[in-house]
DNA sequence: AAGCGCCATTTTGCATTCATTTTTTGTCTT
DNA sequence: AAGACAAAAAATGAATGCAAAATGGCGCTT
């Protein structure tokens, strides 16, 4: 019996019992949902592993009726996949996968854009400046941590700025994947494409201010095509150097 | 006892049946899960009514275990809700609602345009132009029924032509949940639409020969907003005149 | 007669149990 | 010793059972 699973045996804390993260989910396979995704899309299962319930039941302390809606929503939501009969398993992304998940993760940043430039204020745009800003201070130092911190920040600004709920909700679940696949194989970006974003990043702070719409969605379809070649090309090399790190990023 | 659903009740055909549609599924769940799905697409459910989980299961004479999983799934996707401890409604979608899904939709097959211009062919061009001759024809001939049948046929071979299955999936959950409100609202598009639309499609088909990827996405946003205003003002103004008609459409 | 509160019924949420299917293990044959 | 077959063990899929919450109805109060 060779469990895929690290053990890490933190049963579900009591409904009861005051809840530490401020999310209330009352019913329990809600709660099992949200655990479980955190747990898939932090990479703590590897990929492709078999889950057997069994032992998800036990590590959440949960009997298999809520475990199995919550699989379901899951693989709904593309994050695992359903063999009949044979399990769960967590979802295998091939290269071409994650091609079309960057695309639509582009598609949508670029959507987002250019729904922004029909709402966003002025307070909300010198926001983003501010980011940028700081973001370039990063940049100054080196620091790709921070670096990265602050320009999810930037693009999840953006999406918050078009006002549009279920976009928001789709671009989350997109972003869930693609981090799923960052957390594990902790890949980076070329050192190369940093001065290069950071360019692309003026230009669309610029289309921003002038709330150029149409320009701006054709800005972040391509600066999201560049990220998607430079993380796909080290995706296809193998992983980390060593030189560069990246815990998350945009 | 008032049951919000008309009586139906066609059980589900066992699974050793010969599955006269060629969707085969194995599973119980998998198979409520789209006949479910249908079911609440094609508006059999009146929005927002409750729908009590024992009256499901006599309808498709199976247990409750299966029958929530699906429900689980579907509220996921977005076309139910789940009241904790209050069961499954219809998910009402508000004014609201309706334009962020229709934006969305605006978005992806904005997306769908611009990457079906990377990779499409020309005699997938060529079946779209006689797509739209044969769309043109109905249009001269004030065939609302066929003109919407093959405008729907156009927008999918472009988001055929995009290469790219993840979006595609999206497209149609998407293109579902507003499938249901036309359903139930059978709303239609404004005549004085009708001409506006065929010119922005032959600018379409235009952008596609040239491979004009910005261009194109530009087009296919816009075409879809107007769409949108069309829309949501007739839903806003209230159903059906008798003077248009309309089954489904894009 | 209208409003309020209590109790019965219904319904949901979860655990448990039962039936298949898959996977593993052990043995036998060659 | 290697492969194949068969039986046991385990895991999945679905149904049933049970406790808690919600809905509805009834009588009581004012």
């Amino acid at each position: 019996m060779k469990s895929a699973i690290p053990e890490t045996g933190v049963p579900i804390t009591p409904p009861a019992a005051g809840n530490g993260s401020d999310r209330q989910e009352a019913s329990l396979h809600g709660e099992v949902l949200l655990r479980l995704r955190d747990y898939v899309v932090e990479g703590n299962i590897p990929e492709g592993a078999r889950v057997p319930e069994r032992q998800l039941c036990e590590m959440l302390g949960i009997s298999r009726t809520p475990l199995r809606e919550a699989l379901k929503v899951l693989a709904a939501e593309g994050l695992i996949e359903l063999l009949p009969n044979r399990g769960a398993r967590v979802r295998q992304l091939s290269q071409r996968d994650l091609e079309e998940l960057f695309d639509v993760m582009a598609g949508l940043e670029s959507l987002a854009g250019r729904l922004a430039c029909e709402a966003i204020t002025d307070e909300e745009i010198a926001a983003i400046e501010r980011l940028h800003y700081e973001m370039y201070g990063h940049y100054l130092h080196r620091d790709m941590h921070g670096y990265f911190q602050i320009n999810q920040q930037i693009h999840e600004s953006i999406v918050a700025a078009a006002r549009n709920e279920t976009l928001k909700a789709t671009y989350a679940n997109f972003a869930g994947r693609i981090r799923r696949v960052r957390y594990s194989a902790n890949f980076a970006r070329k050192r190369q494409r940093w001065g290069e974003a950071m360019r692309e990043h003026e230009a669309i702070l610029d289309a921003l201010r002038r709330r150029a719409g149409s320009e701006l969605s054709d800005i972040l379809f391509q600066h999201l095509r560049n990220k998607r070649s430079a993380a796909i090309d080290h995706l296809a090399e193998g992983p980390d150097t060593g030189l560069e790190t990246t815990p998350q990023g945009d």
